[in-house]
DNA sequence: ATACGTGCAAAGTATTTGCAAACGG
DNA sequence: CCGTTTGCAAATACTTTGCACGTAT
């Protein structure tokens, strides 16, 4: 998976190579923690997945590997209004969603709509912008809160 | 302006004695601070303005009441990625908005647009919710950094 | 071989909390 | 009066940085 272009880690391994980086485990291991999620994780969270896998990294690799990342706009940076910083994989297929917040329990749910894609499209094109990275955060009671 | 319930500073005033709660001198220069500014502040800005302006208020008071301002939907976070979280008034009025970010400088610029909202709120009513506080921002480079 | 990547520990920021004094109703 | 609000200082939470060593190219 690693080389198949098509997916999310194989594209991000690519991309970061042809940026004149290196590889390496921690790097490796973020990539391809973060491709099996389904929606952001923070920092601590991917920390904790990798090292419960069996894997090393270090808390600080984690961060500094998700800065390169998110330069690169491979990954997207999630606020949900908490004070932690998440991430997951910057839309590269038709995965692209964004985030439902639940104001009682805090659970952070995916969402996916197209209308409101191209309502957002439309939207930057107004604006007179490129439309790059962007993120809609809607606050509401999640089912098992009403 | 603090007893004109149609300003936004009166709305939160009375919506805060309402809700049982007293007033105190960090609060009200929290609001009559906020109420002045046209697009979303820091915590720390907050504090300074304040102080510019020869209030004394301690950065804990002004934590406090911001948290208590969101608590009651009085006051939007908005968290525009560089981990640092920002405070504006609740849209009560036309001033509702969204945010662009410039990924170079930083800038941080409000826009406004109806049919965006409109497809918002019916992107809430397919998921089920009722659309509470929300939140958009855009990435792009900015006009100045063009 | 040489620079980039990594892990650990220490340092920084942003934000929260404990507490005694000031204050509102 | 009594409980809330406040300011200060100390504590915490999250993230970044310094440094010596490992490793990819």
């Amino acid at each position: 998976m690693e080389h198949d272009p098509t997916s999310w880690a194989g594209h991000a391994t690519v991309r970061l190579q042809s940026a004149g980086l290196r590889r390496g485990g921690a790097r490796d291991a973020v990539i391809s923690h973060l491709a099996a999620q389904s929606c952001c994780r923070s920092a601590y969270e991917i920390y904790e997945g990798i090292r419960a896998a069996g894997g090393t990294v270090g808390i600080a690799s984690v961060y500094r590997v998700l800065d390169t990342l998110a330069e690169l706009e491979l990954v997207q940076r999630v606020d949900v209004g908490d004070g932690v910083a998440r991430y997951e994989p910057a839309s590269h297929g038709s995965d692209h969603h964004h985030h439902l917040v639940c104001d009682d329990c805090g659970r952070v749910e995916p969402f996916h709509d197209p209308r409101l894609e191209r309502a957002l499209a439309r939207t930057a094109g107004r604006l007179g912008v490129t439309m790059g990275q962007h993120e809609v955060v809607l606050h509401g009671a999640c089912a098992g809160c009403r």
